[in-house]
DNA sequence: CAGCATCCGGAACGATACTG
DNA sequence: CAGTATCGTTCCGGATGCTG
């Protein structure tokens, strides 16, 4: 069971006992997942996709999500410099978000799983609903 | 991920009008992510993708998971079709587990945000970096 | 408007022990 | 080998109240 590469040589090795941890040495793929993987990061980036917006404005559009879940969301990509956040010190204060360059990388496969997402849930349904009858 | 199912593990559904939604309303995005998007089945799809493995060859590959976890894993990702399971009735006895044709499909956007996440840690580190000691 | 601080309930997860 | 069962902990995430 050592198929571990594929075209690009990217290493499929998960090395990484510290699971818990991102410390250096672990695998690429979970390091990402871990940052990005959560409930609302992936909805974020796909709000900020076709255009920045503020605090607020994201809040609404994002129905489900807490002020406190959108704060740390998107403390957590500006970190990770996949989105900007830029203050007008007007008053009242205006904050706009915006996805980065490296941002809008990732919101093309993103996006790829989300137009996934859209075309199978019908499918997801189905089969669970089988495996929920045979069970 | 973790979000608002009841006990029959049906999602409630968000409406996020803020991009591409169907008419009905619900966002096939948090549907599938709620599914999807949780620490290990990413990683079980993407190392059964190249070819079918056994239980304890899959737990081997991923570093890290516990036998629980898995077990909770493949279970989930079995319900959704996304994955087969295959008993052979020997002793000891072989579990195969495969992904499904819509288990595959899936893969495709995965395989492309784990293409992106090996060819970006390196950014993301340095953009966490920066940010760090920014602050 | 755009946050931050605090509390806290419950889900997620790991460790361990046991089974067919 | 491929699980199941149980327990204990961690921590996610909602609710609430306060700031500039």
């Amino acid at each position: 069971m050592n198929a571990r590469t594929n075209e690009e040589g990217v290493p499929l090795l998960y090395t990484t006992p510290g699971f818990a941890t991102d410390a250096g040495g672990s695998c690429p793929i979970r390091e990402v997942l871990d940052r990005v993987g959560d409930t609302w990061s992936i909805l974020v980036i796909l709000n900020l996709q076709p255009a920045s917006m503020r605090f607020n404005a994201l809040k609404r559009t994002i129905e489900g999500i807490s002020q406190r879940m959108l704060t740390v969301t998107l403390r957590s990509l500006e970190r990770d410099g996949l989105v900007s956040r830029t203050v007008r010190p007007t008053t009242p204060p205006e904050v706009e978000y915006a996805l980065t360059e490296l941002g809008q990388s990732l919101a093309v496969p993103i996006a790829a799983l989300g137009a996934w997402a859209a075309g199978n849930r019908d499918n997801l349904h189905s089969a669970r609903a089988a495996f929920d009858a045979a069970a």
